[in-house]
DNA sequence: AATAAAATGAAACTAAGTTTCATATATTCT
DNA sequence: AGAATATATGAAACTTAGTTTCATTTTATT
């Protein structure tokens, strides 16, 4: 967390740059502290240190506290990126090192996600009558994993890679309709135009997205924050699978647990025919 | 602070041990708790759990948080599966406890991969013509976003959700091709077929799959071994996806890293032309 | 059984965190 | 350059969380 701040600090405004001095500098006497506090010692508002921790991307200050009490007790700091991924490395060190990040990447996620948005997210899937997941890229690994998963507890789920399938269901969507947008960025024009078309039908907008000020982020009904991790420019964000499809996990049994034994047992009839059919 | 507490059990009055409990049990909730939630969880007042956190010689519940928050951080013990789930766990909890699962199970893998079959993994990788991979239901996951990953490096690569596409197309396989099947159990029947098919036309196997005594992981070339996370017979493995993606990451990188520059502009030239044709 | 002491929870209160909105500042476009 | 637009910020309103008070219940003691 305290490299990343230190890594992201020419991206800050002149204010946000205060705040993260002041951080950086008595890291340890944040835990402690309130937003009024930290607003006052770095000479800001309290609103702009709030708005701080959400742009480093934790989800409230409370989260941030939290996170930075746990990392100094041994100063060991997650490596977050590949921008130190050396020529000469052997397979197995890297092999090591993606560990490393996608663990990292997974741990933050507690910290970006928010407890009530979370909880919202679940009650409205409970009450959906249909629900679309949409992801492009890197991101549709996870709208297809959460195709299966939630087909699997009898919703009435659709997902496809193509746009123009996509955009042929959604005139059919209403206010029971949820539309899951998945996008790292929250800017990818093919995500943002039909997640616009959805919520336009009155369907729910739930965004799986990285916590910014991304039009995704801005426009969805609930938010569902993936961790800023920094990506290697060169080849793109491995670990934002990884933490997409940790929340798709955490909905879907956060249902199956709400649906109770009933969904259970159809689950396990599908199972016991398909052994018995694929052999 | 939590052996602190056990010690003094006998010491506290009813209540203070219905709380005591709940702390004992949940430790890694509490930081993300309120005194309403953890009163209601243990069935005793707010004003008890502030009387608590006092009696155990804290000065207020806030302080009590980040103390628990900052114990707990070198405190390992994973989660692996989910019979522990109970019918009255709230999302949030699901949630940090899918987090906890993931986590471990990716920790895991650095026991269950062995560094020889890594690198033989990547070396053959490196001067294969073409690359099959292959996996249903949740493997499937995996099997897609090697396609779309080794894709973006310039492999000929297949993967088809259709049993009979990837039938077709393994006549056409030889010695320096690669079938990567993925399964979690090794014994799917369609993988295991269609691998042994890949084998006979001399391509190398390759197998992402639980180390057990299975067909598949017994018949491989090469064994990449997730590990064997015990997994809730009730809603399947959550975790397996979360090994797989990280061996396919694992091997990406390492085939990005020892290509060196080149593909990596290619791939950059790739980014700026979705960008222009994207917006 | 009566009284005192301790424990507890409901509700009032205080403090902390977050959001909104108006204003100031910077950026882009004509 | 100047208007228009977008972005950033702080003050204040608002919401939520934590703490204290006080009346009630329970337990212990005489």
């Amino acid at each position: 967390m305290l490299g990343q701040i230190r890594r992201q600090l020419s991206r800050f405004s002149k204010t946000e740059r205060k705040i993260a001095e002041y951080v950086l500098n008595h890291a340890e006497l944040i835990p402690t502290m309130t937003t009024k506090e930290l607003a006052a010692k770095a000479d800001v508002s309290e609103a702009s240190v709030v708005r701080f921790t959400k742009s480093v991307g934790i989800g409230s200050f409370k989260a941030f506290k939290i996170l930075l009490a746990q990392e100094l007790v041994n100063q060991e700091e997650y490596i977050t990126d590949f921008s130190i991924t050396q020529k000469k490395d052997t397979p197995y060190e890297l092999f090591q090192k993606v560990v490393h990040v996608n663990r990292g990447a997974i741990d933050l996620l507690l910290a970006s996600i928010e407890k009530k948005e979370l909880e919202k997210a679940v009650k409205t899937l409970q009450n959906a009558r249909r629900i679309l997941f949409y992801g492009v890229g890197g991101s549709a690994v996870a709208a297809m994993d959460a195709h299966f998963k939630f087909t699997k507890l009898g919703y009435q789920v659709e997902y496809h890679a193509d746009f123009h399938y996509m955009l042929s269901v959604i005139p059919f969507l209403s206010e029971n309709d949820v539309f899951v947008a998945i996008s790292m960025s929250g800017e990818t024009k093919d995500v943002l135009e039909l997640a616009r078309f959805a919520k336009q039908q009155g369907a729910v907008l739930i965004a799986i997205t990285n916590l910014n000020k991304s039009p995704l982020c801005k426009e969805a009904d609930i938010q569902l924050a993936t961790p800023n991790v920094e990506k290697d420019f060169r080849v793109g964000s491995i670990t934002s699978r990884m933490t997409q499809l940790t929340v798709i996990d955490a909905l879907y049994i956060s249902l199956v647990n709400q649906m109770g034994e009933g969904i259970i047992d159809r689950y396990q009839n599908a199972r016991e025919q398909a052994v018995k059919l694929r052999r």
